[in-house]
DNA sequence: GTGTTAATACGAGCGGTGTTCGTATGAGGT
DNA sequence: ACCTCATACGAACACCGCTCGTATTAACAC
């Protein structure tokens, strides 16, 4: 008998258990359709959430991208949790880790939480299942193994090293997530919503006068680009690691 | 015409406006029941989210809480997307701001972020409806403003407290939504999670030997209660702006 | 070559969600 | 007394995650 999905995702969250044999071929292969596998289910999930976001990633949809029923997942996935854990787990296994290197122990770590960004923002809203996803399991640990690893190169002090990593990558999915949620906004505008630069300054220019701080520095409240505020927030607690 | 519900949310968007005439009760009052208003929804609302959990609170739950049917909800409400920013708006409202004391800026920042994050936490899941709340609100504007003036009291340079008024608030949300869903992890036990420290611990002694620093570090990676987590990050952050 | 087994696939259906529509109710103004 | 119209609400739509019973068919034993 081949793992049941729920063993399957079992083995995934402790620890190693073998790959389990492949348990080759059985079953009806419906002569012309190619069997379902947990990799073509996450092939598809990744694109339609790529194309459409997280929020049109459904069961139902995958499986008729994939022309069968919804049922038909679940021989494959526990749950849609599973499949959002799977997906996470294969975006963090794609992050290549840099062999640390002491003098570089800053550029490398932001290196490594700009890939992540990158990865959530390239499947919009994906961060959201992040926020559910186990840190225990192994590819998610990968990443953090990596991270505390540059960090002691560059002479952080455990405790803090171990910290930081929680805030970090913690920022980068709630980063991602936001910046994902505001592209939606701007996505169905016109009802109501703030979108320009513009638009914003003269929004805070007509506040009250109960609003002082934001109308004396409103040019320097809607400056600079996302990318200008991830660099930063990221840089701000590098900095305080140094203390 | 008293205003539809889309034109109060316009309203609460586009600052002022005026509150609108009171719009003296019309209608049916059912005899008995006292009538549907915006304010008794969020009441039921909090408490259902308090109780429950926010994915317990759909439309229906709060309809039935109140003796009725969903759809009577939306002549009060535009939709959950509306009610989830009512509420966000009314958590935000509750937050005291102190008077800047250049002396006391960072204990008094600490201070305003710990009350949302308490907020958050009385309401569990909530948080999630904090990222997709607007930013332009006039109850979330309010209390950026409090933060901007303190920061700006504590000899912050603009730009600087510009920008990390929107990490710590970010960070805020993101703490409490993962504080939320991993006690609800725990709720739920028994599925193969990780709950306890020393399981934990036992885990990271079990893994391979491409986890050196895990393996190595297990001990400061697992210390510390999730308030000293979110200190800690808090420090960092404030640590990094005083350069 | 035949029969058995079991892995795979899948249609139908359950209970749930947010939201809309058409209609009934009944208080206020005339 | 009548009419107006904001309010309330039941029914229904389209969608969701998920389960159950069943049909298909490859691999194995004989």
């Amino acid at each position: 008998m081949p793992p049941t999905p729920q063993e399957r995702r079992a083995a995934r969250h402790q620890l190693g258990a073998g790959p389990g044999a492949p348990a080759g071929r059985r079953g009806p292969s419906r002569g012309h359709k190619k069997p379902i596998t947990v990799d073509a289910i996450l092939d598809t999930a990744f694109g339609i959430v790529a194309e459409e976001g997280y929020e049109a990633l459904t069961m139902r949809r995958v499986a008729t991208a994939l022309e069968t029923g919804s049922s038909s997942l679940y021989a494959h996935v526990v749950n849609k949790e599973d499949l959002d854990e799977l997906m996470i787990g294969r975006l963090c296994a794609e992050i290549t880790l840099p062999t640390p290197d002491p003098a570089r122990w800053r550029p490398q770590l932001i290196g490594v939480c700009t890939q992540l960004r990158d990865q959530y923002l390239r499947f919009p809203g994906i961060s959201r299942a992040a926020f559910a996803a186990a840190p225990s399991a192994l590819d998610i640990l990968r990443v953090s193994e990596g991270m505390l690893a540059i960090l002691l190169a560059g002479g952080v002090p455990p405790q803090a090293a171990a910290w930081a990593i929680d805030s970090l990558t913690l920022y980068v999915n709630a980063y991602s997530l936001e910046v994902s949620l505001a592209a939606k906004r701007q996505a169905r505008a016109g009802d109501g919503w703030v979108v320009s630069r513009d638009e914003l300054l003269t929004r805070f220019a007509a506040l009250p006068d109960t609003f002082p701080e934001t109308k004396r520095y409103a040019a320097e409240l809607t400056a600079g680009t996302v990318d200008d505020r991830f660099e930063f927030t990221l840089n701000l607690m590098l900095d305080g690691l140094l203390r």
